[in-house]
DNA sequence: GTTGAAAATGTAAGCGCTTACATATCACAA
DNA sequence: TTGTGATATGTAAGCGCTTACATTTTCAAC
């Protein structure tokens, strides 16, 4: 009864066609436009494609139809909890809609990212996600040429036109600097990822400083270190910051994984936290309420985030001139890492 | 000076082509194989492709090269550090042998698993790489039928043909579970996630009760209770399981996550770790050494196993019929959470 | 200068699908 | 039965690249 495939292995579009005594037009349009075909030819035809194993070749769908299903995403990388949650959430949604992720890391190097971006629009991604403003705007310029939608998560700033998904770093750091000062603290100290090429770390710097100059504090005054992204960097930074100035009360992370190296440092130093220096993060990842003490910090929605971002790119890919700029509310996490400023 | 492309915006082959003044076989010597290009040829044509911004059409390329440089992997959930960690290894590969990482999740559903790897091939994986051996066979025919290389990662058993790297789960927990009981403990519980359609689970639990059967403990005395991955899963696993056997005095939890969740409940219980009950995990992700206390577990090379996965794969796309299967060491990291059966 | 072999390059078929336009079929009204 | 409009299906061009085989060029030896 099974009719064996003439000249190869895999079966073609051509032999379920043959098989089902139809056009090729016909079989590509029961799987691509069923609607268009009456229920008899059309069950025919599936019963072929079953018959046979047939699946379509990617390579011949994507030259003739011009376009693969596929949407890239270049992240930093996926051992970070923040990206690995929001990329997760981002995948499902795509699945959800029939497409495929195509997933580089950067290391949070823009040269990486860069080349990283270029291989993934060579592979044929319809559509990119890329993480925060900052990158070179010949990059930008390819994309436009290349005509693949790009959208912009983790950042959010009314100055910039194109489409992004995100929350405003500025603003959320903002937010939570004013209540460490709310309890007191003046001599504070800000541990951060490197912040070249990085507007997201950048912009929570700033905010750190823009809440300080709205309280009448000297933003000049807040003591810097910047560290790689992990648990032992925090811990040296957080040396580095009481060797600088032992007299810091407070001391704001740009992201829980430093804040929990700085709260280990903290114990090893013998400093309590907070009845000594208060500790908070950004991110609100699930170690943070592990922490001990649990980790004040601002609590952003990765996973909406990622979700909706997936939605936006699709509408993208739809539709030609999406301009949508999506702002997410953070807020703050209050927990036990954050105190009053010790008394002089 | 700058040319005009001829009818449409994205450059062709034809187009550097006709530019460099050569056939399009030559252009794309020059970019697949250089080496059978002179030198003056090679740099007209290079020149020609930067001047007009060329760059391949991923799908003709794949249609007639039948293939694409693409490598698909379906993981659980990329939530969870582990794949987070193993994946971002493999991905950094792939990357540096020009492979990009196609990503899909199942959410530890083995029916999820089986359409998204058939929606991976479907997108033109060149291979695939999928997690622990237990699915249904018909998606191992299908695998073969269309001479996907597949290799299996995170499980190593000695009695399995395909290709595979991984660790021996069995061999693995049972070492911790003889490190258990020489601190004395006899009455044991397991938590552990569901075992059904996941041979890294079941293994694990078998290897507990291997140990008990070997040391002359009855091994149908284990209580096991299943739980999803979470942290707030394992919290509701321990308490059942103090409610079902209070008597217990060592739980050995399948994964880091849920030993977190262990950990937590045994303190809001009142219960003292390891003092009154000792807890160990699986894994080594960062947050076993954050815990309080530090969680005593099974260290897994996951990095190592997803960085050598990749380059596994790539030998397998280059030749065919290579079976390899890789065991990877684990090793058990003592900390605070495992400590002597309290006295009677 | 001639010859032969190796290297370099060109020609053209083909990969497998989609889809615009052409043609055939169907259903219904007069 | 005929005519018309709507629906269903077929024809064939084309998407852009790779590569087997054909042809041309280069180079060394005589």
């Amino acid at each position: 009864m099974t009719q064996p495939i003439e000249g190869n292995n895999v079966p073609t579009l051509a032999d379920v066609a043959k098989r089902a005594n139809v056009s090729t037009a016909t079989v590509s349009r029961c799987l691509n436009s069923p609607d268009r075909v009456v229920g008899e030819t059309r069950e025919r035809v599936l019963r072929a494609v079953q018959e046979l194993g047939y699946a379509p070749n990617f390579g011949a769908r994507a030259l003739a139809a011009k376009q693969t299903n596929t949407v890239g995403a270049v992240i930093p990388t996926m051992e970070n909890a923040v990206f690995a949650r929001g990329l997760q959430a981002f995948q499902e949604e795509l699945g959800r809609h029939g497409k495929t992720l195509l997933v580089a890391s950067s290391a949070y190097s823009q040269k990486l990212e860069d080349e990283q971006v270029r291989a993934l629009v060579a592979r044929g991604a319809d559509g990119l996600l890329l993480i925060g403003y900052d990158r070179n705007p010949d990059l930008y310029a390819f994309l436009k040429k290349r005509k693949v939608p790009t959208l912009v998560a983790w950042s959010f700033s009314a100055g910039q036109d194109r489409p992004a998904i995100g929350f405003d770093n500025r603003a959320a750091m903002a937010e939570l600097a004013r209540l460490v000062m709310g309890q007191g603290h003046r001599n504070i100290a800000c541990i951060t990822a490197p912040t070249e090429f990085n507007d997201r770390a950048r912009e929570r710097v700033f905010g750190i400083q823009a809440a300080m100059a709205e309280a009448g504090q000297d933003p000049d005054a807040l003591l810097i270190v910047e560290k790689p992204y992990g648990i032992e960097s925090g811990e040296t930074a957080f040396r580095e910051v009481m060797a600088a100035a032992p007299n810091t009360t407070a001391v704001m992370c740009a992201n829980d994984v430093l804040a929990i190296g700085a709260l280990r440092a903290a114990r090893e130093m013998g400093i309590t936290v907070p009845k000594d220096v208060s500790i908070t993060g950004f991110d609100d990842i699930e170690i943070a309420m592990l922490a001990e003490p649990a980790l004040t910090t601002v609590h952003v929605p990765h996973r909406e985030m990622g979700r909706r971002a997936a939605g936006i790119l699709i509408q993208m890919l739809r539709e030609e001139d999406t301009r949508q700029c999506v702002e997410l509310p953070t807020d703050i996490r209050l927990r036990q890492s954050l105190g009053p400023v010790k008394a002089a």
